[in-house]
DNA sequence: CGTTAATCGAGACGGTACGTCGCGTCTTCCC
DNA sequence: GGGAAGACGCGACGTACCGTCTCGATTAACG
């Protein structure tokens, strides 16, 4: 997807490439991603559909790189580690429920979310892409924590993610409750509670 | 959607409406949800397409018509509280695991799952009438263990409930790792433990 | 092309028919047969491209039956047969130059003469359905002619009738002299000489 | 169009002229002239677009071109002057017949007055530099026949002209009748007896 | 128990968007 | 500077579905 096709990446127009991503991130941001057409974003970047077509197989493609290309811009996330594992989680946490709840970056991610379910390719790059590489960066700061002792040896750090992780994203997706700093807090807690090594 | 609009209920006819919403399934299963179309709904049921937009407002609501048949045919997720929370859990649990893996209920999940990205209406349908009834079964049964003292005193059940559920559609939807009966002990396990009322 | 294919003409909405008929006229004959386009055709009669395509397989069978109901408006042509040969087929072939030069007829005209190059059913249908129903009149009112002894015993009348036609149609389609009246005449005047039984 | 129009002809390469007259009679001859396109004459000729636009206005320019080249290896059409009239015009006649009939020569003649209905200007230019050199070979015929006394004084020999080319091409481009032979001999004896100067 | 009005299958209709083709212009690199 | 190559903005193509709207032909409730 980043980088599709065939053409001469050469010859290619970054003016139209940028003014393509841009406008997909604009509408998508207007009319939601149900409304957001080929045309649409051909007619809002200056652009002819062929010059989209000819670079992205797809849509969900374009909305993609639209993705990727803001996460850019804002920068990766930044996994602190200060010694104070609940501390750390916990920023990081409350930073991911404020750019769910960042329109800017939920609209989009809803629209990717949707388009994934029809279309297995999308989803394991998004997978690969965008969501395992922040796991990772996870499981390095847990890593590190069992290492301190500050989590129990055997356990699973994978499991132990998406116990984190799961929840918040279980009430974006489905909007069950508000979510809030207070809920990224009490699921750390909750999660540091059954790691934590035995007593002694 | 359940109860859909107005004409008279009296004269509607029952074959067609088993009609649309089998011919809904079947094509979700075949197609998948992107390339569903009342259209093609309607030739496969053998049914005119007024008839279903005289009943439904939406291919949406078709589809969430078919998947609460579905449900009804297969009977409600019985909880049981046979005294030893563990055990229960993992029970329903492992139920669960199983059917997000049934292709019969996974594919019109993700169709609907997809569609109400965009149509909030149909998620705050979805949560009302087949998520949050499910999640009230799961709460109640650890009121019952928080009752018998299985779970300490201050717990937040809302987020114990959370902290079950979230890791498992979280691999779901995202298809991060297999979803197996062992990620959902795990899970029962890790929750378990953090939720443990302090030793005496 | 005027009863071109297969839906169910009872359905058939004669209102589009008309409009698109009309449309396409008006837009021959301000634009030229050569930017006509099924879209503009649509759009100014109000139509879905749609409902053009379900009732005719191209542009040049839209344009063809528009021409038919533009003849079919105006009324056959007389032939009068007063006895009088020369004087009757004057009359006639100065009215088919009239009609050559009015612009009513002229575009439609030449677009389908253009068409028909690339399509020969297009053609087929033309000859058939439009020129040889007017060549059988003229062919008619010249066997009038021999049997009043007007004309010599063994002529063929094919050939007589295409040496007074073709003349005609030689100068409107390649432009190479002003088509008039005394032109008109003057092939007659001509064709006729040649066709005077033998002196007695 | 045959004098294109600015670059400096002196670094033409001819090489690619050759080749763009070939691919668009190659193509004229396969496809017919609806389906022709610039991008498939480019590229049959192993051509780039700009290179066909540089040195002709239109695709009707090109066939325009095409269309000579090929007369110019043909060689002009000789009109003998033996003294006998009807023999001289069958002569040319029949060859003008088998010309018509002759694919390498029918199917590019069609595309260009296809093209010259929607195109004055080509229309013009085939018109002053293919047809009226012609006619003007046939008219001086005539002009001799009439010095000669074959041909009655006050004869209108433009109008005697298109009594002969005109049902040639009505047959050829209507396809009413099959263009053989004896229609050509046909037409130029009816023609001949009608400027037959008066008995003596 | 026949009347009658709503629902039904069918599908034509005015539209919107699709993904493709070809246009004529432009840009890049090569000879 | 001409030429091969081909990306670009654009416009039209012919198709797929949308949601609305007629059409008879059932068909179920009411008179």
């Amino acid at each position: 997807m980043a980088e599709p096709r065939s053409p001469q990446t050469s010859r290619r127009s970054e003016r139209s490439r940028r003014a393509i991503l841009d406008a997909a991130l604009e509408l998508v941001a207007e009319t939601g991603s149900g409304k957001l057409t080929i045309e649409a974003i051909a007619a809002r970047a200056g652009v002819g559909k062929q010059t989209i077509y000819r670079w992205w197989p797809s849509k969900a493609a374009v909305l993609f790189d639209s993705f990727l290309a803001l996460s850019e811009d804002a920068g990766g996330i930044a996994l602190p580690d200060t010694g104070d594992l609940e501390a750390d989680l916990k920023q990081v946490m409350r930073a991911k429920v404020d750019e769910l709840n960042d329109p800017r970056y939920d609209l989009p991610s809803r629209a990717l979310a949707a388009e994934s379910q029809n279309d297995p390719v999308l989803a394991a790059e998004l997978t690969a892409k965008v969501l395992e590489p922040q796991l990772a960066a996870y499981e390095e700061r847990l890593r590190s924590a069992r290492r301190a002792g500050d989590i129990a040896e055997g356990t699973d750090l994978r499991v132990a993610l998406e116990l984190l992780v799961g929840p918040l994203h279980h009430r974006w997706m489905l909007r069950t409750r508000p979510l809030t700093h207070a809920f990224a807090d009490a699921v750390v807690e909750m999660v540091l509670r059954s790691l934590a090594p035995p007593a002694r």
